[in-house]
DNA sequence: GGATCGTCTTGACATGGATCAAGGCAGCGC
DNA sequence: GCGCTGCCTTGATCCATGTCAAGACGATCC
């Protein structure tokens, strides 16, 4: 996909939802400026490509809404989704030019984009917003091994609800504690299956299980509610 | 595991096995100047630990010779080998104090260190050093989620053939190709296995049958020769 | 050589999750 | 309302891989 400005829309990054978890989190008032003058926002539709394996990517971007996934297809078909990229998840690699993975959005997204070479740039001189991507490469690369675990050694039931913990914690919390929470689960079935190694029908009978069994409330499909959060996450206990 | 310096072992830079590949490797004379003083050698006999989960861990450190694994574990002793460190991999995280993973050394093992904090503030003024240390992490994570890939999708043969030819990929490669290849398996079955998310012996059947099939023959356990490696490539053409 | 120990292989059997197949349900266009 | 479509659930069956158990092999020590 090529990826071009979005005319209209251009939020002042003081207003920016992902201000203060996204690349731009750590800058200072000169940064963010730069930052600010710099960035072009990007609309993306759900279903549609940002961009896919192989393929040239000059920009980097955060996503401040929408859900997007990176995924991994194999010559006949097999897919792993290997990341869940949310608001404030960082998009692209600075000094590679073309992408190692297929990106989707899942949801209509809204990126916050940089051409690659000044942003390349910046981070040569921008010392906060180089300090700020170093360490969102570790954190990914610390989740990407701990997904590691996940798919190879826990069993479905754990799979599907260590994904389900995984959302409760991304989702803006409501209240206290140990009250029904209810979470949107941001895929279907299908990228469920894909990002926890599994097919769509154990997803199907797992989440149905839980359900009998009182772990959780499926108001539909993708809206969970879970009367008791540590009843729930002590299904991990083994786990983990 | 304190990390204490190995008195008398202190090569010059210049004479380092790993100093095109290592986190030192783009930087120029007065940089390296720099690592070469600060650096400090470190000797970790096989099977012990380098550092477990949770720990203090004040260095970061390049491997010189030998092979290590980072690895997590479940509460109820499930472990997942999330990364196989050979000659010139990259330990530790600057700009974070405690250890996300096991790390043990899988044979003997010397380790090029750097006390963390020190190291923290060359990353600042060096900027081939933090350029490579970018691009380390870059490219772990790019190879932590093709791992993903593996576990979530391959079959067992497969996963197993994929090994073989990660291992070969990584050896010393002797004169042209297509001339049978020897190589030597850094790990056992017991970390093999783990490391592909299966059991020691669905590893070793594999092997048996791939050694059956005449795809590999086994002079010992860990010492494999491929007859003929486009042959056993072909194996990946679904994969991959 | 023989005993011992750790590592690996092989066989028999069990099972978790995949596969195949059918149907339910909600949203949407007409 | 009715039919269509996409997504999800459920049931029946299968099979790849796990589990359990028995040995084989090789290194080391005496």
């Amino acid at each position: 996909m090529k990826i071009s400005r979005t005319e209209d829309l251009r939020l002042d990054c003081q207003y920016c939802p992902v201000r203060h978890r996204a690349i731009c989190a750590a800058s200072d008032d000169s940064e963010f400026a730069t930052l600010n003058d710099i960035k072009f926002y990007k609309s993306v539709p759900a279903g549609q490509a940002v961009a896919r394996r192989g393929e040239r990517l000059n920009v980097v971007a955060s996503i401040v809404s929408g859900v997007a996934t990176l995924s991994k297809t194999t010559v006949d078909g097999r897919m792993q989704i290997t990341g869940m990229l949310l608001p404030s998840d960082f998009i692209g690699r600075p000094g590679r030019d073309t992408c190692e993975h297929d990106i989707s959005a899942v949801t209509d997204l809204t990126l916050c984009c940089f051409r690659r070479r000044p942003f390349e740039d910046l981070i040569e001189s921008a010392p906060a917003i180089r300090r700020r991507l170093l360490d969102i490469a570790f954190d990914e690369l610390d989740a990407a091994r701990h997904w590691m675990l996940l798919l190879g050694c826990l069993t479905a039931r754990e799979k599907i609800v260590s994904f389900l913990m995984l959302v409760l914690r991304r989702s803006t919390l409501p209240e206290d504690v140990d009250q029904p929470v209810q979470i949107d689960l941001p895929l279907s079935r299908e990228a469920t299956a894909s990002y926890l190694g599994l097919t769509i029908e154990t997803v199907s009978r797992q989440m149905s299980r839980l359900r009998k069994e009182g772990l959780i409330e499926l108001e539909t499909a993708r809206r969970v509610i879970i009367p008791d959060t540590s009843r729930l996450e002590a299904e991990l206990e083994n786990a983990d």
